[in-house]
DNA sequence: GCTATTTGACCCCG
DNA sequence: CGGGGTCAAATAGC
């Protein structure tokens, strides 16, 4: 396994020198042009995403170790992009009445700051494509404020596990700590862009909110959105406090009723593995099933990229570096095309070379 | 009646 | 053992 590792992470790295010396090409060209501040700012943190994933790849090859990740440890996707992998095994296969609080270390975590400006307007429910149900909330020791728990809606349809949580900031009451956990692999998002999605799927109820948590969760929702819109009157941070945690491998794809089991692991990781090489655009998978990969590649929502992609580049490479491993996204081989990925694509990593082909 | 929220209890981990 | 995270019964809203 060690010799197909080294090679993958050859490849890996060889690829993202190329990613990086295209971004910079693109950089340069974008430079002559005159583009905007965002485009700029978007490209420099490509290159040094490219960068970092670069020198996280290099020192992991010479420690002769995976990725300093800590949270990638149990997940089988993190097979996909770490030259260790299949020696971790000790997942989801035991015990499953306790997978849920396996989870809670395999899925990828990472936080926001949401500052919300009083008076922009933002009465309205905006939704980011993505229905939450509030399950818990919690007293936390030192905060003045509860935290409040979400997971997805699709939890049990789709068994979508994407979790999230909001906290409010004792100093600035308007400002939010969201915690993310887990992508998204609920269908339903995937087919609404977030505009229609705001429009179209407030509940009657979340139009009513008055109560606090409601309040909260419109917020949050607000949040999110206004990621897409950039800039409105709110401001949205990505904390890189949990960079050690936040390591962006990709939840389980949670085939819904198809708990992962150790059969289907090596499913995963074949898939997983494909979609690497599909993202490098140096092969074509031959023998992937479309149900499959449709199902799992699509659910990834334009919010959702939204939500995964401004926000990492705001802050984080690490995360992109992942995100480069195993992202199930590729619009290039996208048989919906370029819709809603105009600027997903820059978001993602993966298909820059892509992209930057048509540059060059 | 269905769905979402609330909230106290429970469980796991550090 | 305490705190954080989740469950699930009760409740509320539509």
């Amino acid at each position: 396994m060690e010799k197909a590792c080294n090679w993958e992470q050859e490849t890996l790295i060889n690829e993202l020198n190329q990613g990086r010396e295209l971004a910079n090409k693109l950089k340069n060209y974008l430079d002559t042009m005159k583009s905007t501040e965002s485009c700029e700012y978007l490209l420099q943190k490509i290159v040094s995403s490219y960068d970092k994933a670069l020198s996280m790849l290099k020192l992991s090859a010479l420690v002769g170790e995976t990725f300093p990740v800590t949270g990638m440890l149990e997940s089988p996707h993190s097979t996909a992009g770490s030259p260790r992998s299949e020696g971790s095994d000790r997942d989801c296969k035991d015990q499953s009445n306790k997978i849920i609080f396996k989870k809670r270390k395999i899925l990828p975590r990472w936080s926001e700051k949401v500052t919300i400006c009083s008076g922009t307007g933002l009465e309205g429910p905006i939704d980011d494509g993505h229905s939450w149900r509030k399950y818990g909330q919690k007293d936390i020791l030192g905060a003045n404020f509860p935290r409040a728990y979400y997971r997805c809606t699709h939890r049990h349809a789709q068994g979508c596990l994407a979790t999230k949580q909001v906290q409010r900031s004792d100093e600035d009451p308007s400002l939010f700590e969201i915690t993310y956990r887990g992508r998204h692999t609920c269908i339903q998002a995937s087919h609404l862009t977030p505009k229609f999605a705001s429009l179209e799927r407030k509940s009657p109820k979340q139009n009513n909110a008055h109560s606090q948590p409601q309040q909260q969760e419109e917020i949050q929702r607000q949040s999110q959105e206004i990621k897409v819109n950039f800039g409105t009157g709110l401001k949205v941070e990505i904390e890189p406090g949990e960079l050690g945690i936040r390591k962006e491998i990709f939840p389980s794809f949670s085939f819904p009723s198809t708990p992962i089991e150790p059969e289907n692991l090596e499913n995963h990781f074949f898939l997983e593995a494909m979609k690497e090489n599909n993202f490098m655009g140096t092969y074509s998978p031959p023998f992937i099933s479309p149900a499959t990969s449709e199902s799992n590649y699509f659910p990834l929502s334009p919010q959702e990229m939204n939500n995964f992609g401004i926000g990492h580049h705001l802050q984080s490479s690490e995360s992109d570096l992942t995100d480069i491993i195993s992202a199930p996204t590729s619009g290039t081989n996208s048989p919906i095309g370029n819709l809603d990925f105009s600027h997903d694509q820059v978001d993602f990593d993966p298909d820059f070379p892509d992209i930057l082909a048509y540059f060059s």
